[in-house]
DNA sequence: CGAGTTTAGTTTCCTAGTCAACATAACCAG
DNA sequence: CTGGTTATGTTGACTAGGAAACTAAACTCG
């Protein structure tokens, strides 16, 4: 029987690429002592005065109960603040140190995806900017981009 | 203070397509009640007589211990079977159902990768993959796509 | 106003990995 | 052969997330 080999795909290579560039930046960013996930809560908040839980939850893609824990978390790690809004609601809110801490880190964002894609041709990356936004729009995707 | 956004790098573009392919692959392939990762344990055992626990470790790029509870759960669901070789070493290979169900799953991973990919023209996916393939010897990348 | 419904956040249980400690078998030197 | 080292597979503790039940507040409308 002939079936098709796991290298077939496109999807295949795509995958590995992918997790290769997350892979690295998650060794380096944990040398600021932050996950991929808090690195993105960090970033969403910076600039706003603070934001909901749920609207985090669908900027990030994922769930409140992940959102509340990552927000506990973070809190233990002094980064962000919780603020009692109104009644039920609340406000996360990045503290001092965490705001200080989002120009570090998206320095390593930068250097990380210099590392892999400044490395093809200027038509190249141009191409796979470009057929990305493509896929992206061709199926309409939203979600952020974290498993 | 100016930083970066996360959508100003090519890999968290590439991620989210990455995730969306490999999300609507995994929810295809639960259909026949299987995940990604047995999905790609059943076919690296496809065409071997068997392979030892370590071997595979190594081809998936999981630990040991993640190999070792997969096939459990593989067992049980009676896909695979182990084969105690000479002394210490062991042998996992397909039972006969789970080799019947690979010709499915490989249908599915041509299904989904076409979903996405052959909505590109011609020219873009070949410059996807060849860009891709770039990527990955450039990186030296050997570790296959799995978290 | 007050009862039902919607919404927000938390919590519990579950899954699927890693990592590191472990037991034991295999290998190799003397 | 025997003692130390290496390699194999398993296990337990831990992590990060999802799903769904739960709690409580906030709306709605009769």
């Amino acid at each position: 029987m002939r079936v098709s080999n796991l290298s077939d795909h496109t999807g295949y290579w795509l995958r590995m690429v992918s997790n290769a560039v997350s892979q690295d930046f998650a060794r380096k960013v944990a040398t600021e002592g932050v996950t991929v996930a808090e690195w993105c809560f960090l970033r969403a908040l910076f600039d706003t005065e603070g934001t909901a839980p749920t609207l985090l939850a669908d900027q990030m893609g994922m769930t409140r109960g992940a959102i509340s824990k990552l927000a506990d978390r973070m809190m233990a790690k002094g980064l962000v603040a919780r603020i009692e809004s109104s009644g039920r609601g609340q406000i996360l809110a990045l503290t001092p140190t965490g705001r200080a801490k989002v120009p570090t880190l998206a320095a390593m964002a930068d250097e990380n995806d210099a590392a892999y894609f400044d490395a093809l041709s200027g038509d190249d990356r141009a191409a796979l900017d470009r057929i990305l936004q493509t896929l992206v729009e061709n199926r309409g995707l939203t979600a952020p981009p974290l498993d």
